[in-house]
DNA sequence: TGTTGATTTATACAGTGTAAATTTATACTG
DNA sequence: CAGTATAAATTTACACTGTATAAATCAACA
């Protein structure tokens, strides 16, 4: 036995080199990220990163990881800003304004994880299921909360084919079988928020320039009126904790 | 003079590129297009190919010209299928189902011209603008129609900036100065179907599998019921829906 | 036959990824 | 404790694919 892995001869070259891979994206995006030009900045060769990165797409998998903990660490901070009951239209709102919050601020993390997937690349879900399960359970807790207040609004919302593989949330926090309507709700909200988000980053959302924001605040406040009851608004929904009931 | 230019060693050459194109575009994506994939396709050799396209960024620019033609072409088609007077919620929804319709029988069409911008490849407005007004011309020309009929419900959405540069509607037909409510819900209506299309179209809408139809159906009749009057409510309150159960 | 457009050949440069050679630091041995 | 074997870390060299340009070649017509 000689050396252990431990001692390298460049200290921390694999965080180095996921710092490089950033400032490269944040400059030319993401498709464009380069494994010689990583070693270029860091002053070593290219190959010395396939130590570490067994090829490109692992290096772009990490950095996906780190994006979605990121947005995460965004989504729990912005609900446990509002902890406590009878808060929670806030967490809802407050989750919603900082998705386009941590979406502008890193508008590169957010094309990586949620823009077009990059032809070519294939994510390895078993290793960035529970780092996504985690990112999205801000808002689908919260949904689950009012759920369970009773205050969910579902209309003639289509609800998930139960039948269908639902790798997405079967590791949430709360998850069970009965909160489909959550599911749905979330799955609606979602979308509604990413197509102003993604079309707000990437320069298609015309003539609204800086004021992106107010359509936003009106597309959050349009959500709110369609799917959430207000909880003096009683329908003979007695809103029960514990047990979840289907609409 | 010698050899006049209409005679070429190809025939059509640039449209047999342009096939060639689409063809590795369908197979492996927009950003994996090849110049040289391209030239083994038909035969040639690589640089033949900047005969016609001066660079790799020109073809990219014609193919998205195409694309656009062929999503106008779609959307005009399913705007006059239903002509006349007291169609216009129909016109509306036939565009609204044409969208999706056509962004499923062409995902990369759709991707080139509505998706992530590629790093590096700046479109060129002055060419492409002329297309663009004409494939959404279907939208906002529907949504002016609705105004001109005084159905149209701005609620609290905010109107466009006027003073910023509006050359994505300057050149729509029946534009002028007093549509900025049309703009704005033209805006929001193709950020809502955006968001539902592209995460379904780039496989990241769980759950629905082949049912993001009814999502989409959903999402139809939740922008009709929120911007658009019926001809006999000439009161200006829109139907709640959070106020009407499912039975 | 000369002119000129169309095409190919040759070349420069950048990228991914692999195999072999080399350096470097540790651990074992005499 | 010195010397050497060893394995990790890194570099060099290479094979391949790509974009793009310049020069050479080919083809057709006046």
């Amino acid at each position: 036995m000689a050396r252990p892995p431990k001692e390298r001869q460049f200290a921390n070259l694999p965080e180095l080199i996921k710092d490089a891979a950033w400032r490269q994206i944040t400059q030319s995006g993401a498709s464009s990220l380069s494994l010689r030009g990583i070693a270029r900045d860091l002053g070593i060769t290219a190959p010395a990163i396939y130590n570490y990165f067994p090829d490109r797409d692992a290096l772009v998998t990490s950095l996906i990881a780190d994006a979605y903990a990121s947005f995460g660490d965004c989504q729990l901070a912005a609900r446990d800003a509002f902890a406590g009951q009878g808060k929670e239209l806030d967490r809802l709102r407050a989750t919603g304004l900082a998705y386009r919050r941590w979406a502008l601020d890193h508008p590169h993390r957010y094309l990586l994880i949620f823009g077009n997937p990059v032809p070519g690349y294939e994510p390895p879900m078993e290793e960035l299921l529970p780092v996504m399960m985690r990112s999205l359970g801000a808002l689908v807790g919260t949904i689950a909360e009012l759920h369970a207040l009773g205050r969910l609004e579902t209309g003639r919302l289509p609800l998930p084919l139960i039948d269908t593989d639902h790798r997405f949330f079967s590791l949430l926090e709360n998850a069970d079988e009965g909160m489909l309507a959550v599911y749905a709700i979330s799955i609606a909200v979602w979308c509604r928020v990413h197509g102003l988000v993604s079309l707000e980053i990437t320069g298609q959302l015309p003539l609204f320039g800086e004021d992106g924001a107010a359509l936003y605040r009106f597309e959050l406040d349009a959500i709110c009126r369609q799917f959430i009851r207000s909880p003096e608004d009683d329908t003979g929904v007695i809103p029960r904790t514990g047990t979840v009931r289907e609409p």
